[in-house]
Parts: structure tokens; C-alpha cells; sequence
DNA sequence: CAGTTATATAATATATTTGTTATATAAGTT
DNA sequence: AACTTATATAACAAATATATTATATAACTG
């Protein structure tokens, strides 16, 4: 599985994503990331490994704790395959069969 | 499903990115589309479907083709979402709890 | 009209994902 | 040492995704 694969498919879940936004706020342990869930700690703990093996996330050891906290490289690369969407996006705005398409649509 | 959880999933299967990719060149149909994979038809059209279903593309009626053509806003959705990693990860980058970590993954 | 082309849909098999419960392990506490 | 806490892993069930083949449909073409 390709590196996109994974942090795509690591994104299209929304627990997923709520654990991220959890974590943009900083530093949490497991049972802190599960709390808010009405979800058992093993399901979080498989998220999060789904979320580690994406590069989204990153984690120490701390005890018996493993603190997480969003990992920086993942999203560059995601960044990077959209740009490509972006600027095709923009560049078809004055595209002649863009035109013509939403041309015949609206007849 | 929320349209973040269908664009992201979308987004996660590297036949529709290819797709995608091939429309940021500009509109095609189905057939066409289909040519450079080694799939079925009908696997190309579900895909279509998923990605449509995602608000990542358009089609228009063409006599008896669907020509396809990437659309505007689902990209701006995703990018709006994966601003709010953005914006922590910088942030993060001079936080203290991020520096006492580095400090004990470094010991 | 008969035949072909472009595409969609249904049925189906297989694989993957996601959650649960039960259990293991390692560290912290008393 | 015994108990608890934090987390991981395994076994398993249910839901979802992906591809295939077979078939339907609608628009072209001769």
C-alpha cells in the first residue's frame, strides 16, 4: 500500500479524524484519545495504529504511557498530490471544453 | 457518510487517484478512462460512481457517452479540513510538551 | 430495422475494515 | 508480592469494498 493509500484511507474515517483534531490541540495518552468515544480501548488502539502506520501520528514511551502526537511529514504529502488536483482545477476554469460542457449543461 | 469521509475514502484507492490525475488533463468518457487499467468496464464505471458520489467529479450527457471532468468543491472541503493539521503542526512545532518530548526520545 | 458502441446495473465471490470480548504484558502502587 | 493501570494483541463476527461475469439500455451507424 502506497503511502497516499494509507493516509487517505487513514483520513476517510471520522473517529480517525477526531482523534487528530484531538491531537492538533497537543500531547495524549490512549485512554485520554478513547475517552471521548463510546468505543472499547482496543478499537482506539487499533485507530491509532492505523493512524501511526499512515504517518500521521507519532508516539513515545513514557512508563506504561504512550503519548501521541500528530506526526509532520504525512500531511505534506497529501498536500502535495492535491496541489496537483488544485492547479488543474483552476487551470480548466477557462478551459474552452469546460465552457462548452457547462454550456450544453444549462441548455 | 459525512463528504469528508467519502472524499478522503475516494481519495484512497489509487485507481480513482489515477483517474483523477488523467482528469486533471481535461475531460474524458468512460472508455477512455478505462483504457490505461487493467479492469473491467464495469469496475471503472463503480469507481466514476464513488468519485462522483464524492463530489470530486462531474459528468455530462453526451449523446451516448458520459464524458467526466474533475470538479471544484470537494477539493476546497478537504483542504479546509487538512488546514486545521496544518495550522497544529506548525503550531506544535515550539511547544513545550512537543520539546520535552523530543528531549526524552532523545535520552 | 439490425448491429454495434458506450455505459450502467445486478449477482456474486473475496478481501478488508471495524468493532467486540478475552487475554497478555509491562509498569506503577500499596 | 499482590493489585491496578495503560496498552497491545488475538480470535471472531458483521459490515463494506472491490473486482468479475452476465445482462440491460440507450444512442449511433449502416
Amino acid at each position: 500500500m502506497s503511502n497516499l493509500d494509507a493516509a487517505f484511507s487513514a483520513l476517510a474515517d471520522p473517529t480517525r479524524r477526531a482523534i487528530l483534531a484531538r491531537l492538533a490541540l497537543g500531547e495524549a495518552t490512549v485512554m485520554e484519545l478513547a475517552e471521548p468515544f463510546e468505543m472499547t480501548q482496543p478499537a482506539i488502539s487499533r485507530h491509532l495504529k492505523v493512524l501511526e502506520g499512515a504517518g500521521l501520528i507519532l508516539r513515545r514511551v513514557e512508563g506504561t504511557k504512550r503519548p501521541c502526537r500528530l506526526a509532520p511529514t504525512a500531511v505534506n504529502e497529501i498536500d502535495q498530490w492535491l496541489g496537483m488536483l488544485r492547479q488543474a482545477l483552476s487551470a480548466n476554469y477557462n478551459r474552452l471544453d469546460d465552457v462548452l460542457a457547462a454550456m450544453k449543461t444549462n441548455e
